[in-house]
DNA sequence: TTGTCGAATGTGTGCGCACACAAAATGAAA
DNA sequence: TTTCATTTTGTGTGCGCACACATTCGACAA
């Protein structure tokens, strides 16, 4: 049997009270008082019981998700994580409100922002992608003692609760990598933002810097990396016009890395017949994409995870607010090879998330 | 706030009492009343706060987990993964005990299964690496009600709970897959059991088919596939020898496909010249597995991820016993390939485990 | 009508903990 | 010494549920 705070009182000649109060640092306890008590919880081993004590605490703790648009297939997953989460937690009296940003808007997730500082929540979610007003938001956070994950985006130096998600650089490594398996002697590759553009987006400048390095390491190959940015990727027209130049500047393109989950826009702007001699490196398994992987049109995908890193994202606000858990600062999400034939393993909700917390 | 018992009696006019006999099924309830209830129930979204009532059951719930030698180092890697669960789930009353088998002696597992039917536990997991002993020990469990999970290796057929490992076939696929990349038209690859064999280990035939099959579906290319069963995998001398005639009996030899966790056995036993031109693949990320990885020695790794595997299967006889959540019978994890650049990712246990339940 | 027996229903207690409140001890001032 | 404020310690209640036990009801026979 688990040795319980009524045990501790008795051994140590006082009241579960005044057990109570060492434990909780309540004060008020006399200080010869206080080591006694402490020192037999030791010896007896003494570890709290998180289930009666969420249910004598019979508090809500509200936590406040700050993410992105929902009819994006990538920040879809991600809040699908964050509701696999919700339901996990409900009984901890965990409540989770998400606030979804503009990817192209700074200034919405800057009045998001405010709103959820406003409510004041006793946890906070956010994926910091304008790292301005990520780094400013977090800020406030940490004035008001609010607990703060961290997804998707790192920012460097902030006094965040903790980082989930993967290492971007490392992730271009591996999409050189990856580039890189059936590559001749001599050849140019393509980095392609599909994206309103690295200025205020770190990662994508991580993603590069590693993307270039691996190829600077590689011996007895010569490669040329190229890098663009095309902002209005919804525009099939300027994408295909544009894409068409790249390959005719450079005749001996034989690879393309897509720096986010966008890769599809790309397929689906240009004309098949021109990705048949070339390797397609992406990111994210939305369906799109997978459907692209399946007929052979990517050839490689890296999973970001997002759903996961939603779910860690509560779970672990919620390991620090309820089960006052030492949490990892940095938790990088493995960076997953996926191609057609283990596509699907990855796919499947069923197993990436435990229904169980502790 | 959340639904109670309370509640629903009073909306029902009943007592608390007749809402409980109603959830739990326990009978002498007239039959107009419990319909009442059950519909008020429905109308108020009445559920089961699993806080309260694990801790009103104050029950002990005792897992079985009947695996392997604690000093290879897979297994090492699963027992760790058990450990972690049984830290996750103690709140709940559950306790684990383990039971370590031989993988060379059918006989022990049987005897550790008789052990374990007599202590009466509430739930085993077990890795039934002995095909026949393994069905054996399901069916016994099966008769005294006693919910099993199976992890490792599949059991066809079984009237298990659940099935929580990889799809051994397509982990074959992955693997010819993995080895076709760099593959001249024209060549031999080379299947290694370093095993007991696959007499009694199904999963290793189903790997050996997989890996076949994908020779058999690409096109412009004509590659022989050998297989080889070699039993006495610690005898350094004799596997050495072995290799080098198979070497010399095929020339083209461009690739080896390692089925288990022991592809560093063949690494320590032949000299590392031989190697120049060959591509290994092998299964999961044991140290010395990933030492040969980061030196380039090994090219790719198949993550199975034994740790989360024992996690898992303990976590979900929680969702079965405990939380009295569908379990789904069949879990495949992912193959993650693994290569130099993201083991790191994978081998960091911080993550991969959510501290929480439900 | 009363008594009986089984079905139906209601009540009370404890699980381990958090916290409000009551009680006792201490110590300083009168 | 008494008084009173302050610190220290003890006690009781409730969190939502499971379950044992107490009570009431209803049908039927005597």
């Amino acid at each position: 049997m688990r040795v319980r705070i009524k045990d501790i009182a008795e051994r140590a000649g006082v009241s579960t009270g005044t057990v109570d109060r060492v434990i909780h640092n309540r004060g008020n306890v006399a200080p010869r008082v206080k080591e006694h008590v402490e020192k037999v919880m030791i010896e007896m081993g003494y570890k709290r019981n998180i289930i009666a004590s969420t249910l004598a605490y019979n508090k809500v703790h509200r936590i406040a998700a700050l993410i992105f648009e929902q009819n994006d297939p990538y920040w879809h997953q991600l809040y699908q994580g964050i509701e696999r989460a919700q339901e996990a937690t409900q009984h901890y009296g965990v409540t989770i409100d998400a606030f979804f940003g503009d990817q192209s808007d700074p200034e919405i997730f800057a009045q998001l922002a405010r709103e959820i500082l406003d409510s004041r929540p006793d946890g906070v979610l956010v994926a910091p992608l304008f790292l301005k007003q990520g780094i400013d938001f977090i800020q406030q956070c940490h004035k008001r003692s609010i607990p703060v994950a961290i997804i998707n985006t790192q920012v460097p130096k902030s006094k965040a609760l903790c980082y989930i998600g993967q290492d971007s650089y490392q992730s271009g490594v591996i999409a050189a990598r990856l580039l890189n398996f059936g590559m001749k002697r001599k050849a140019t590759v393509l980095l392609l933002n599909l994206d309103p553009g690295p200025a205020n987006a770190q990662h994508l400048v991580d993603k590069e810097r590693g993307f270039r390095s691996y190829f600077t390491t590689i011996e007895g190959k010569c490669i040329n990396v190229i890098s663009e940015n095309f902002e209005h990727f919804n525009d099939r027209k300027a994408l295909n016009q544009r894409f068409l130049e790249i390959l005719e500047e450079h005749p001996d393109l034989t690879g393309v890395f897509v720096t986010n989950s966008r890769a599809y826009k790309l397929l689906d702007a240009v004309e098949q017949k021109y990705f048949e001699n070339l390797v397609i490196v992406g990111f994210d398994l939305v369906s799109p994409n997978i459907h692209n992987l399946k007929s052979n049109k990517i050839n490689f995908l890296i999973n970001q995870n997002p759903s996961l890193q939603g779910y860690l994202g509560v779970i672990n606000l919620v390991n620090h607010l309820i089960l006052r858990q030492e949490v990892s600062p940095i938790q990088y999400l493995p960076l997953d090879i996926v191609v057609r034939e283990n596509c699907d393993y990855y796919t499947r909700s069923s197993v990436s998330f435990p229904s169980v917390v502790f």
